[in-house]
DNA sequence: CTGAAAGCGCTAACAT
DNA sequence: ATGTTAGCGCTTTCAG
């Protein structure tokens, strides 16, 4: 094993094939204007040596890295995933890597990671911002040479281009559905009450509720198993109990759902639940929860899309200097009856 | 906005601060040796000038890129998620950056991978192989000048370390609970059996169930609903039915549940169910699924920590040339006793 | 069709 | 404490 040396360079395989480096670059170029025979030769040297053109003098020269970065909150949560299993599809379509990143919604960890991206010279960046109005975020990425494009949540007052779902009309969509089924008294929980996505839901809920001229309570503080069941008993027990939950995210939904089975609650007979966002089991629970779907895959599709457009059309970053003049796409969302709002029941 | 131009560089610093390179350098690099005075001003127009030094002239030096490569069959599976989560944690500690690529469980993109990551010179790859005897990849990666851990499944006939669970003992472990709890007729269902991971839970299955002289089928041909609900239905149908069924893998065990769910019969009672792998919502539904739980987290971690000690401990790669002699960390398993297989009404 | 040579942005001797 | 200088591995004119 003499193979565990250092890396083997261009010009040691233009030494070693005899030729000079221009040849071997133009080899591994795609061998256009080399002879067929210089060509083969050099390629047997290179596949010999086990050579790997290194990347990085690549792009000293200046030309892209062919690689975007991605900025999300975890990987580990499955709308993320889904959405960066969706942008990477496009950037090897597109001949490019990604380089996914982490930030636990965390402005601080954000900004060290799009300095990170900038110094590999990612060709763009695709940031799903935990906060919307960052001004340390928006300044710094203000003065990035790089196209940027905002998913699942915009970043305000900036021309960066947004990839969402109509977080307000599905949730109004949602709350009407309760509305439509009977139910007056309809809780809205939900955690993480600072993100975009979830003041966005809120006011779509607030504004079905407002329409019907009904009373409404909102509860933010659901974070865990143990804050749900406390807050689903202490309004279950109170003087006005809701007939209806409107869950605003995954966890939420789960956390209630799995409250109210404790609880030994009948659902929908007593209290129905409709959940923001699917999951892949919520139509194996029993019963089955009705949700609001968001178009994840396709809006990690588009934003890689749009980003690689911009980075075809070099200068055309749309530039409406007028506050949040930005390119905003708003991807609809989708009603998927199941039982817990009642509809096997009554509706169908 | 005239700072979209390009990247300004370290000696365009130097100039601006009126400098040598060298200073700035050490600025960038911590700033010893350098007069608090001095000091102060370049950092003031480095600031000034938005300058992030060019990660691939720094590379281009020859030293450590801060990069490692993860390739996973994807991103999307909440296993392989969770195990880039952790190892990504990991690689933040050791200041490094983490580069996930998805092989779909292909070995001829898992080999375009690897040379992608080679190109971008990263410090160290962890990889989950999508065949543990693939030739192609195994020469491939004998060549590479850099460490190399396995993750889930490891690499036959060569000495790169691997961090697997315990896949025999659990699915043994499984099988055994489901024996001690009376069951003789246990069906053992499953897909993608060319996995190492898959092949090494059937050998526990077997084990099991030739230890206890009981009869067994196992049925490898489960890929999604249909085809789980035709299996089911063909040996539920058959002479033999199955009082139980021990399913492999995660979307298995899914499958699986909705198919008895769909048809109506209950589980326990006439049909027990116990899963190979947690997921999320096992405890949700009713009856609750019993399973054994991989310690997931802790193989990214591992996989992640013997990486980094390889990198800090150069030429320390414990060369047992003989055959499958490399270090092989085998995790353990636990089983999680939920209502599925009839724990909370017999055993408890 | 092929080669020589000039950098790309940075680091690390080696001076001063 | 700070500046000068020589490359790192590659692409790219510009000449043969």
């Amino acid at each position: 094993m003499t193979k565990s040396a250092k890396h083997p360079t261009l010009s040691e395989v233009a030494r070693r094939a005899g030729v000079g480096t221009t040849t071997v670059s133009r080899v591994i170029n795609g061998g256009r204007r080399v002879d067929p025979q210089t060509l083969a030769h050099v390629r047997r040297v290179i596949e010999q040596l086990g050579y790997m053109p290194n990347q990085a003098a690549r792009i000293l020269k200046g030309g892209r890295t062919r690689t975007i970065g991605l900025l999300i909150p975890s990987i580990a949560d499955p709308f993320f995933s889904a959405c960066a299993e969706a942008a990477q599809a496009i950037a090897r379509a597109n001949d490019s890597l990604v380089i996914v990143t982490t930030t636990q919604n965390d402005t601080s960890v954000e900004i060290a990671n799009v300095n990170v991206l900038t110094r590999h010279r990612a060709d763009g960046l695709i940031i799903a911002p935990a906060d919307s109005k960052s001004q340390a975020l928006r300044t710094l990425l203000a003065r990035l040479s790089v196209p940027v494009v905002a998913l699942d949540r915009p970043l305000s007052g900036t021309s960066i281009p947004a990839v969402l779902a109509d977080n307000f009309a599905g949730a109004r969509t949602g709350t009407n559905h309760l509305i439509e089924h009977g139910y007056r008294r309809i809780l809205c929980l939900t955690g993480e009450p600072t993100l975009y996505t979830i003041r966005e839901r809120i006011r779509g809920y607030r504004e079905a509720v407002k329409s019907a001229r009904i009373e409404y309570s909102v509860d933010t503080s659901v974070k865990d198993h143990r804050s749900a069941e406390e807050t689903i008993e202490r309004f279950l027990c109170g003087s006005y109990p809701p007939d209806a939950i409107f869950t605003l995210k995954n966890s939420t939904t789960i956390y209630a759902f799995e409250a109210l089975q404790k609880f030994g609650i009948e659902v929908p007979g007593s209290v129905a639940i409709l959940g923001y966002d699917d999951f892949e089991l919520a139509a194996t629970v029993r019963p089955a929860i009705t949700v609001i779907r968001q178009p994840i895959e396709e809006m990690g599709r588009v934003a890689a899309e749009l980003l690689f457009e911009q980075l075809q059309e070099p200068g055309k970053t749309a530039w409406n200097s007028s506050v949040d003049g930005a390119k905003k796409i708003r991807l609809d969302t989708r009603l998927i009856r199941r039982e817990s709002c009642g509809c096997s029941e009554t509706i169908s």
